[in-house]
DNA sequence: CGGTTAATATCGAGA
DNA sequence: TCTCGATGTTAACCG
């Protein structure tokens, strides 16, 4: 058997009626298809906050895993959305088409309301593979325990996400001298939230080992602010620009 | 004269050629419609940090602004994108339909090329209404600013957003005694960093002050973890339990 | 533009 | 489930 309708992988409804737009929604949930629809709608969401979006144009997606995203024309985040794990739900009046996605802990709804729907999709595929992305955090790291010398000469790495009461550290370890080095990691520009974190790590460190010289602290990023240096400075830590990749 | 098809607000075609999807989007994009594209493709980005994407049946919505998102079944997130801003481009070969979203400052692309494509879209419309929330950190300033007692009996707010070595603080004001008060909203639970905000704006405004008294510090939010609950001891900060809404 | 912080952040790992 | 930290975070606001 070749493609019918209910093995193709797009079904297509232009302009349809909202009890045929209905059928149509119904049908490709049902199929765990990914579901579009585009009109003339509202949008409420109650849950962690509450929104109200007056009647326009819009792009809605319906995900089988029960994912719901709302886009406008612009922006790249959607207006409204739903995260996966909700239950999608249609239902038609004679005036209005209702789309709602809801699920519990944290109990919220999302509730599309359609007064004209323009059309109505339904796509399956198949899609084994997945994203291979370089330039991040795990990069860097391996950067650094590939070659310590980067860091500084005679930096001996000891742990990677060694504990401590405040977290995580990147990566633990001792300088030439035998001293103990905290090493916070960062794959772009830091700011001053960055400098806190590595300063609590670096006061949790100094309880844990109770020790008797000061452990010493190394933000390792590209690059750093202003203020974010001058905290750097007033809490005795050190900086070392460094980037994810070699080039 | 009634809907055309270049007048209509959702021009669609079902398994195009590749010629003539290219066509359509080339002129979905001149006309600053939002366009979707439906089939089998391959991903590749490079910018801020560099992805691949193996061939896969994914959604691809390129928006007017400049915004380009690729979804695949499964996710809130768009598997790979493109902020505002960019250029789109199409183009076609025998076997391939490439689509581009370059922009600079960053330097970045975003390469799709399908092998197949099962649907194209064009939608038209309009969307002049804006988002309503309610239940924002800024909503939580505005209840404590209207009945500062909220947080004690007492409290008196000076200003709002001061300006700290270590960046702007929420609420500043004084207490019952006249001592300073530094206030750190947070719309939800928050954890151990939220409580080093606090710390830092503290510690920057003591030091402005040259203060005799110590500043005292104080965490609004509708709960705290465990751990940030014990870093507000260690650090000699208080905590008061408030919602961003009444109710 | 950069700097800083909020967000219905989202997402994933670990306890 | 909760907690915690990374993200090509995104987005807004301000100087």
């Amino acid at each position: 058997m070749t493609a019918s309708p209910h093995t193709s992988r797009a079904v297509t409804l232009e302009q349809p009626s909202l009890a045929a737009a209905c059928e149509a929604i119904a049908d490709g949930l049902e199929r765990e298809a990914l579901v579009t629809v585009f009109g003339r709608c509202t949008v409420d969401y109650e849950g962690r906050a509450a929104s109200t979006l007056d009647a326009g144009d819009r792009h809605v997606m319906l995900k089988p895993d029960g994912a719901a995203l709302v886009h406008t024309h612009e922006g790249q985040q959607p207006v409204n959305w739903q995260p996966p794990g909700c239950d999608h739900d249609v239902a038609c009046t004679d005036e209005t088409l209702l789309l709602e996605s809801r699920r519990s802990t944290p109990d919220e709804r999302l509730s599309v309301r359609f007064q004209q729907v323009l059309q109505v999709s339904a796509f399956s595929g198949t899609d084994t593979n997945e994203l291979a992305l370089e330039g991040t955090e795990e990069d860097l790291r391996q950067r650094i325990l590939d070659e310590p010398a980067l860091l500084e000469d005679g930096f001996t790495p000891l742990a990677t996400e060694r504990d401590t009461p405040a977290g995580a550290v990147d990566i633990y370890g001792e300088d030439a001298s035998g001293r103990a080095v905290v090493v916070e990691l960062k794959r772009r520009r830091v700011g001053p939230d960055a400098v806190s974190q590595l300063r609590r790590y670096v006061d949790a460190l100094e309880r844990d080992l109770h020790a008797d010289a000061a452990v010493r602290g190394l933000l390792v990023a590209p690059s750093v602010t202003d203020r974010a240096d001058r905290l750097l400075a007033d809490h005795g830590l050190e900086f070392v620009a460094l980037e994810p990749t070699a080039e």
